[in-house]
RNA sequence: GGGCGUAUAGCUCAGCUGGGAGAGCACCUGCCUUACAAGCAGGGGGUCAUAGGUUCGAACCCUGUUACGCCCACCA
């Protein structure tokens, strides 16, 4: 019996078990062995509380694909795995868990609530690694890291203590942004600007003195005005400057505040006059600074109004606002009320409005930090991918404030600050202090605070290696290869992860960051679970395979730019695995006697793979040679294409390669070759179609790992070609380099001249509307090299056109009338075809091919005659240009005589 | 307000440093040809958004314009 891959493509028969192949081969293992080159991805990690979604798929996919192509290149290929504790989001899904339970985190305490988010951890943090195994991830699972395991938390709390002892991490009251549902302080970066429809309100504030003047001001957010310390105004502001220094009173509240004179103010927006509430705007809150102004708080950490308020303490901010408004309106301050779009920050995760609040926080400094950052990017030590990025992030970068890193939450890295109760010294220390180095106290307590969770993430590139221990891994995978990640955590991400790689390390954390769009939907709109057109890669994977998922991610699109997930394309993606098992299913099936032992072939036992021979000693045919140099093409092709991040040019060439050079020609050809009776001929047959093979799927398998390993595992393989390799997987196999000893020009040339005849027969027939079945003869003119091409191909264009026979004549007067004829590039073609020959629809033919013609030689012509482009284009373009026109005017003078004779023949008709 | 991207066949998109416009899907015609109908063969279809410029030569480089989208800043 013969073995053979099944039937019927179904990815489901293998991919599971392939995986689990790989991995129990260990073929995912970096074993830092010295003779080989590093080279190293390190896995952006999702969050431990999330499901793979389309954008995990397209950047897991890129990634994976780099590192399979590396590995097969002779590196030592590192792709390090991991997940991310996510702070905010994963204490609100517990929190929110266990409030259906009615359970508030409060009630259970720190130590409580943090084992039972450990607990859920324990329970669902499998989950995303799992799923990326459905993927075909190749990362080395036993160097999978967390962002919260114990040698994170000792790197993020030394880098924490490294940089507080420079300076560049320190605690102030400031201006910051907090979520009121959240109920924790952001960063900049992690606020959202959007346009809100809101109202601007005109309020009189009436003048304090007698005889004053009155001014308005307009806001839209009165609810702050009970924290108002003073009315600004420019002091450009010509309406304005007699009331500088007079006083007004806040109305309803009664307190009195001055009108200052700031540049702040515009005199164009509003009335030109500005409320001034240091404590809830950071503007306001640096005209306060520069006038020593009170800070006043009047809203509290969840958005309800404090004592200041007065009777509307303890009303929600925006309740407040209403009810605020209706007073002054009935008061008489209303002046009037304009509808207006208000740019409104609002929360990145939970999208709350934010409220600038001022607070104790923890800091990093970031002007000194961003300086070497933004150098490595201008020198080109560290290049994006695509370049425009390197302008968003030195932008960025160059304007940056300091960044707020503690979180008013429990999940996370908690401050590793200690204050002491007695002297108020505050204590950060690589060890947990027992007394005050101070004063001696004992009475010490932490900070109840944690961190950004993008503190951790910022470590990712080195504290996964080991930092800061020197360990040996960091020595041989720092600095990483290539970062591979969304443009849309640039700054989240990117920017920490530079500086701090640079602080720790003192040098860049990857030579390359490789951004890639987003995967929106079939109309192009965000995917996104409120809207509910997610479309999930595991249900993809189940109905198409893996394989056609990530090939489908990896075609089409261009580093950068965002693409539409369509079902068209997957399908097409599947489509082309199903050829190419049918076309492998083909070649297997060849290989065998009726025992399913693998017959002979010219190369002597080594199964169709050594590739530093030549073919010496093998008797290949044109067609051989042809499709080899095809093959060596598109491995020079492919390679440059993956050194330059190009996955998708990569992905298109070899699709071509596959599927209209190797299945519509070479296979084509191999048939009559198999099925005769020549056995030396049959064993170069068998030779090439495996040695072919197996290099398509070497280029086919950072791609599409699954498929190409199993057919890979039907093939012949010698004891030599799976030496050094994990069970002979292709997994571990080499990737087809360019050799000038498989580049053959000349044959590609004959081939080229061959197909292009077939295909005018074809053209023929299918005009001429003759039955496929029906065995036609052919009349072929040629001259010289392209005759000797054309005679060498005959053997097989009569099985590809359907021939029952070709005569070759010496001069195209020779043909018979009675039949169609196409000019090509290597002669004519003349197919007699008695009865179904239509001229008047042959010469419509012939005088559109005639026009066709006599455009391109009217183009070549004019090329020609134009002196500039003879003077100054390459030597290699002009040459070109001329032979081209040769070319072209012989096509031409054979189309018009034809196109005589047919004329004659109707003539004759009529 | 500042910055960036996109505009190419009916649809979705490729087109790498300027040198005769491509793919997938859709469409039309004919085919179950012994690997594959998830397929085979043949075919139609594009003033490459627009106006200028540079060049011997522009989808590609420069300038302006229009449309759509994104990012940053902005809650008077």
């Amino acid at each position: 019996m013969e073995r053979n891959l099944a039937k019927n493509y179904d990815p489901k028969d293998f991919e599971d078990r392939i995986y689990q192949e790989w991995e129990e081969s260990g073929s995912f293992h970096a074993d830092g062995d010295p003779d080989k080159k590093p080279f190293t991805i390190v896995m952006p990690p999702p969050n431990i509380t999330g499901q793979l979604h389309m954008g995990h798929a397209l950047d897991q996919t890129l990634q994976d694909a780099l590192t399979r192509y590396k590995r097969m290149r002779g590196y030592d290929a590192l792709w390090l795995p991991g997940s991310d504790h996510a702070s905010i989001a994963t204490e609100v899904k517990v929190v929110n868990k266990l409030r259906e339970q009615g359970i508030e985190k409060e009630d259970l305490g720190r130590e409580k609530f943090l084992e039972k988010v450990w607990d859920w951890k324990r329970e669902y943090g499998g989950r995303i690694t799992r799923q990326c195994r459905k993927l075909g991830d190749s990362c080395d699972w036993s160097r999978e890291r967390f962002t919260l395991d114990e040698g994170c938390s000792k790197a993020v709390r030394a880098f924490f203590v490294k940089l507080y002892k420079k300076g560049l991490i320190y605690r102030g009251n400031r201006l910051i942004n907090w979520c009121p549902n959240c109920g924790t302080s952001l960063s900049d970066a992690e606020v959202e600007h959007v346009d809100k429809q809101g109202e601007y309100w005109y309020f009189r504030y009436p003048a304090a003195e007698e005889g004053g003047k009155d001014i308005v001001i307009a806001t839209s957010r009165p609810e702050t005005m009970f924290g108002d310390v003073a009315v600004a105004v420019s002091p450009e502001d010509d309406r304005y400057q007699d009331m500088v220094g007079e006083k007004v009173i806040l109305p309803l509240v009664g307190r009195v505040i001055p009108v200052i004179a700031d540049p702040y103010p515009d005199p164009e927006k509003g009335t030109g006059a500005v409320k001034i509430t240091p404590a809830h705007d950071e503007n306001d809150f640096m005209v306060g600074q520069r006038h020593g102004l009170d800070v006043l708080s009047c809203i509290n950490p969840d958005a309800t109004m404090n004592d200041l308020a007065g009777k509307y303490a303890g009303m929600d901010r925006y309740e407040c606002r209403k009810a605020l408004v209706k007073a002054l309106e009935v008061a008489g301050y209303l002046v009037k009320t304009e509808d207006m779009t208000i740019p409104v920050g609002t929360c990145y995760r939970c999208h709350t409005n934010i409220e600038p609040m001022l607070s104790d926080q923890w800091f990093v400094r970031m002007k000194e930090l961003a300086e070497p950052a933004m150098k490595v990017a201008e020198t080109g030590e560290m290049v994006f991918v695509p370049d425009r990025f390197r302008k968003t992030y030195q932008h960025w970068l160059e304007d940056i404030r300091d960044w707020c890193i503690s979180r008013q939450l429990w999940w996370g890295h908690r401050i590793p600050a200690w204050y002491c109760e007695d002297c108020g010294e505050i204590i950060v220390e690589e060890e947990d202090p027992a007394v005050c180095p101070k004063c001696g106290s004992r009475r010490l307590h932490q900070d109840e605070d944690v961190l950004d969770t993008w503190f951790s993430s910022a470590l990712w590139p080195f504290s996964t290696l080991g930092w800061p221990e020197d360990t040996a891994d960091l020595k041989r995978y720092y600095p990483n290869d290539v970062m591979i990640t969304g443009y849309d955590i640039i700054f989240f991400w990117v920017v920490r992860m530079v500086f701090s790689g640079i602080e720790a390390m003192g040098e860049k954390p990857f030579k390359y960051v490789y951004l890639h769009g987003l995967v929106r939907d079939s109309q192009g709109r965000k995917m996104s679970k409120s809207l509910g057109n997610g479309i999930d890669p595991l249900e993809e994977i189940d109905k198409y395979g893996a394989d056609a998922l990530r090939f489908m991610l990896s075609t089409g699109v261009t580093p950068g730019n965002d693409m539409r997930y369509q079902d068209e394309k997957i399908l097409s993606a599947r489509n082309f695995a199903n050829k190419l098992w049918n076309a492998s299913r083909f070649v297997i099936m060849n290989l065998q006697d009726e025992n399913g032992n693998f017959l002979p072939m010219a190369d002597g036992g080594r199964m169709g793979l050594d590739r530093t021979k030549d073919f010496q000693g093998i008797a290949l045919k044109e067609e051989d040679r042809w499709i080899i140099s095809r093959l060596n093409e598109a491995a020079r092709y492919m390679t440059d294409a993956m050194e330059k991040f190009e996955m998708s040019l990569a992905c298109q060439r070899i699709y071509d390669l596959i599927w209209n050079e190797f299945c519509d020609w070479y296979i084509e050809i191999a048939k009559k070759r198999l099925s005769g009776d020549d056995e030396e001929d049959q064993k170069v047959v068998r030779f090439v179609l495996v040695m072919v093979l197996k290099n398509l799927l070497e280029l086919l398998h950072p791609f599409m790992p699954f498929i190409t390993e199993e057919i890979w595992s039907f093939l012949p393989h010698s004891e030599e070609e799976k030496k050094g390799r994990k069970n002979g997987l292709l997994i571990c196999a080499g990737w087809p380099e360019y050799s000038e000893g498989r580049h053959f020009p000349e044959e590609e040339r004959i081939f080229a001249a061959a197909m292009e005849t077939v295909t005018a027969v074809r053209n023929i027939r299918a005009e001429a509307g003759a039955a496929p079945s029906r065995k036609l003869k052919a009349v072929l003119f040629a001259e010289g090299k392209s005759l000797e091409a054309l005679k060498a191909g005959e053997r097989y264009m009569l099985d590809l056109a359907g021939l029952s026979g070709i005569d070759f004549v010496k001069d195209p007067a020779d043909a018979p009338e009675d039949a169609m004829s196409k000019v090509t590039a290597a002669g004519q073609v003349f197919v007699p075809l008695e009865d179904l020959v239509d001229f008047g629809e042959e010469e419509k033919r012939l005088e559109k091919e005639e026009k066709r013609l006599l455009g391109e030689v009217k183009r070549v012509d004019g090329k020609l005659s134009n002196q500039g482009f003879v003077a100054k284009a390459p030597e290699k373009l002009v040459q070109a240009e001329r032979e081209k026109k040769v070319k072209y005017e012989e096509m031409l003078r054979m189309t018009r005589e034809q196109l005589a004779v047919v004329r004659g023949r109707l003539g004759k008709e009529r």
